[in-house]
RNA sequence: GCCCUUGUGGCGGAAUUGGUAGACGCGACGGAUUCAAAAUCCGUUUCCUUCACCGGAGUGCCAGUUCGAGUCUGGCCAAGGGCACCA
């Protein structure tokens, strides 16, 4: 036994900054021309925070893992981009502006101060050169230009529209942007109105998004599947149908659909209370009009949605089936059709769509089955409250009789495109994307509007258009709109008084691109092409699930953009994403029902939970819930930052639970990750004080030999779960080698050599996870330069393999027996050690082998006839 | 309603993708050290039976494929998520 030595605790406080510091004058982390540097490129990018005053746990796990991936990266002798930004323009800037009667961009100026502070306290691997605001007017200028080359490009559109209103926020809202039918920030019904919006033409690539998907391999399956959902495509015919009623406003409606197979189940028309028809015919109906003004009424959440009859109206009108002359068809005014899908006009076959089965039966209208179930004799197959939307064979449907619906399908659209009565058709649910916004703190729409020449876009060099610093936040309301001298400016064209646009950009447009910007953040154009090529598309993205659709499909949109007018050469921006889990904790309870934070209540190694300041007050321990305010289960990193120092807070994060799966913060766990690091330092300490660096060779037996094979093993595994993201398996590999550094007691010079070499592999294999503390340790072990700049080592594969293993034996399938065999073994050989073994033959006692299944490096199966 | 994902010890989770289920961590229990504690170190820890060995059961449930299933197939059950008048 050694005699102990009282080894100081590592104290983060006393390594943490000086390591930042060293890092940030070596500028470690400044990536370089990517057009000149001969190492190949890799760009790590989380998304960008939303400066909102503190981080949160949320941002720890966030950061931490693109951290781990950008140091790895590095040390793999890649040349990385792993850039810092904020995501700055948005609704609570204004709203705390309201509150404390200051302006957005002070409070959010100081948000990014504070928050720039905490995130460099976590000895994050960032290129903090490369940092911009979106509210930057260095920045939005040229999103301002994109518009304007956008709108040359014809992928911009203006025109009236009915639009989600969000009462509260006091804006517009993009479809994307409208969850259960209420706002995505305020939580507020969203109303209908009609107002004239600026769109990006994003279903002009909706084929090519949806398309796209398919390249996206390392894209969480779950992802492009919510994309490929929300795209929506879908194949059918579009074709018209004749009034009969010469007299009718249209000779014709034309209408979408996707069953064309189900055209001789054909019971009744139904167009939308918005179709120009049913407008037309209101004009001299009263009913029809009160029917028309009591849809538009209908709210729009999903539970009144649910709630809401299928009603119609009968138009008295009628249409003639296009393949039976004699065959007329009811036109009605129906609710659930929607205008702004299709044309606004449906032909209903009740026997085989649930929500026009509801509608005839409520209207006492036909239902005709035409698709048999081929499982059921046709005669009696009738359809009652259920709709049949099943596979099978065309009934009632004269010369279709007796094919798939598949086959009846092509056969009609064949049809109808050879007597020009309709066409092939492709719809999408996805819908342009209004990006006007009726909000200050965003990016200024560049136009102008002049009563005679129209819509005028600023002259380029007149940009920036900036935001005014002088306006009141004291009413509702647009400031801009209110704002008495900014939107009063001259026509660029005719010089006469015109106005600006008031109006500005949804922020989600903001985001859509710094990944772009982050490649040349100082450039004069938006991007530097040659730097964009070189460093896009991102390699590998990190941020939250919930961005699935809104930031991911209009980041994807907006890259296609750019590639159009020159800006950047790729369509995908990022190649490589990954959805992090959320940070969740336990929620408390006080008897009297209310909230209590963590730091009020002690929770015991039972589960068992009582007050802090009073013991004998018992608190209920609730459900383990994603950290929010109003469950005051929120734990700051800042706190946790000092108590423990950032290296526990990263390892605990990176520990245990699978980074794509939410994890539970515990203060029992950021305890073990704290003695963890404790632990590490202590061995460093003892090692770098009994070993030195010698030559030892690898191939030997007994301990320097174990100890070689685990920490090469250790290199190898870990190096392979990096790859993968797998930080957790990594974590535990990490454990694995520090336990057999720690049981290793070595004693000759060849052990203290191998042991010395072990523990410089488990220093550099922490460097990415527990940067400062890791950096200590190397300069414990002698080392003076930076273990940042230190290349990962190469693990010797070549003893991942010992010569002898053990087999396990199984008989009947149940492992009952092991056998050490050369690990060259032939299946010969080891059938015949098997038989041999005096155990196995006590085992199988009289029974006759069957069969023998040998599997060399891994199992030996024994059948036994009984 | 439709689509997707996930079900493994007291807990978080491993399992080289069809080959020894439970690595690693947390918690718990026992012990050492200490006047005592903190810290640290050593051990035990899926369940049942047994002093112990030997056994038996076991990856949500029920079947199936296979020499062999946590892993593949089918059907249930449960939890979570997405979409939702999209013709």
């Amino acid at each position: 036994m050694s005699t102990t030595v009282e080894v100081a605790r590592y104290v983060p406080a006393d390594h943490e900054p000086i390591w930042q510091a060293t890092w940030s004058s070596a500028k470690c982390f400044e990536a370089g021309d990517p057009t000149t540097d001969p190492r190949p490129k890799y760009y790590v990018l989380e998304m960008f925070p939303y400066p909102s005053g503190r981080i949160h746990m949320g941002h720890v796990r966030n950061y931490t893992m693109g951290d781990v991936i950008a140091r790895f990266k590095m040390a793999q002798g890649f040349h990385v981009l792993h850039p810092m930004g904020w995501d700055a323009f948005g609704m609570p800037a204004e709203n705390a502006a309201m509150e404390k009667k200051s302006h957005p961009g002070t409070w959010t100026y100081e948000n990014i101060a504070v928050m720039r502070k905490q995130l460099q306290s976590m000895g994050l691997a960032i290129d903090w050169s490369r940092e911009f605001a979106t509210c930057d007017p260095d920045y939005y200028q040229h999103e301002q230009a994109m518009f304007l080359d956008f709108l040359d490009a014809g992928l911009i559109d203006r025109r009236d529209s009915k639009v989600n209103w969000d009462p509260v926020d006091q804006t517009v809202l993009a479809n994307e942007q409208v969850i259960d039918g209420k706002g995505w920030r305020s939580g507020a019904a969203v109303e209908q109105r009609t107002l004239t919006q600026w769109f990006f033409k994003i279903t002009r690539f909706a084929d090519d998004l949806l398309a796209g998907l398919e390249t996206l391999e390392r894209w969480p399956e779950k992802v492009r599947l919510m994309q490929a959902n929300w795209i929506g495509r879908s194949e059918g015919l579009q074709f018209r149908f004749h009034v009969c009623q010469e007299t009718a406003p249209v000779s014709h409606i034309e209408v979408y659909t996707t069953r064309p197979d189900t055209l001789y189940g054909a019971s009744f028309c139904a167009i939308s209370p918005d179709h120009p028809l049913a407008v037309a015919l209101a004009r001299d109906n009263p009913d029809i009009e009160a029917f028309r003004k009591k849809c538009a009424q209908r709210g729009t959440s999903a539970s009144e949605i649910e709630a809401a009859d299928k009603e119609g109206l009968d138009t008295g009108l009628e249409v003639l089936h296009p393949l039976d002359p004699d065959w007329r068809l009811p036109v009605y005014i129906a609710n659930f059709v929607l205008m702004e899908y299709g044309t606004g006009a449906i032909f209903a076959c009740p026997a085989h769509d649930q929500r026009d089965l509801d509608f005839a039966r409520k209207y006492d209208l036909p239902v005709t089955p035409v698709v048999c179930p081929s499982d059921r004799p046709e005669e009696g197959f009738t359809i009652d409250t259920e709709a049949y939307t099943g596979d099978g064979v065309m009934v009632n449907s004269q010369t279709l009789n007796g094919l798939t619906p598949d086959a009846a399908r092509a056969a009609i659209i064949d049809m109808f495109e050879k007597n020009k009565w309709g066409e092939r058709k492709v719809n999408f649910r996805l819908r342009d994307w209004g990006i006007s916004r009726q909000r200050y703190w965003g990016c200024p729409i560049p136009v102008i509007h002049c009563g005679d020449c129209g819509v005028v876009p600023v002259p380029r060099q007149d940009l920036p258009v900036r935001l005014p610093d002088d306006v009141s936040f004291d009413r509702p309301g647009n400031p801009l709109e209110r704002h008495p001298s900014w939107k009063h400016v001259s026509c660029p064209k005719c010089g006469q008084d015109a106005t600006r646009e008031t109006d500005t950009f949804d922020t989600f447009v903001d985001s859509s691109w710094y990944f772009a910007r982050f490649t040349s953040p100082n450039d004069p154009r938006p991007t530097n092409p040659d730097h964009a090529k070189a460093w896009l598309p991102v390699d590998q993205y990190i941020g939250g699930i919930e961005h699935a659709i809104l930031h991911l499909l209009y980041a994807r949109f907006f890259t296609r953009a750019m590639a159009e007018v020159g800006h950047v050469e790729v369509k995908e921006p990022f190649a490589g994403l990954f959805t992090q889990g959320m940070v969740n904790h336990e929620t408390y309870k006080s008897p009297d029902g209310k909230w209590l934070a963590p730091e009020e209540v002690v929770v015991a190694g039972d589960g068992a939970a009582h007050l802090r300041d009073d013991p004998s007050v018992t608190v209920r321990v609730g459900g383990v819930e994603k950290m929010s305010k109003s469950k005051r289960n929120v734990i700051d990193p800042t706190h946790i930052i000092a108590r423990y120092g950032a290296d526990t807070a990263r390892w605990f994060m990176l520990s245990d639970s699978p980074p794509e799966r939410d994890v539970q913060w515990t203060e029992a766990g950021v305890e073990g990750a704290w003695r963890f690091v404790q632990r590490i330092w202590r061995l460093v300490d003892k090692i770098a004080r009994e070993t030195r660096i010698a030559d030892h060779n690898p191939q030997q037996d007994g301990l320097a030999g174990a100890l070689y094979k685990a920490t090469h093993t250790a290199l190898y595994n870990v190096t392979h779960d990096l790859e993968g993201l797998s930080f957790n398996r990594a974590v535990a590999r990490i454990y694995e080698l520090a336990n057999s550094l720690s049981d290793a007691k070595p004693q000759t010079p060849e052990e203290h050599a191998v042991a010395r070499a072990s523990c410089e592999t488990l220093v550099t294999l922490i460097g990415p996870m527990m940067p400062h503390l890791a950096e200590s340790c190397w300069k414990l072990l002698g080392h003076d330069e930076i273990l940042a700049q230190t290349a990962w080592p190469q693990a010797d594969e070549s003893v991942l393999k010992s010569d002898h293993i053990v087999l396990p034996i199984q008989i009947n399938g149940k492992k009952r027996h092991e056998i050490n065999v050369p690990s060259d073994a032939d299946k010969d050989s080891i059938e015949a050690m098997v038989i041999a073994d005096p155990r196995v033959q006590a085992l199988i006692g009289g029974g006759a082998i069957a069969k023998i299944i040998v599997v060399p490096g891994r199992i030996v199966n024994v059948v036994v006839k009984s």
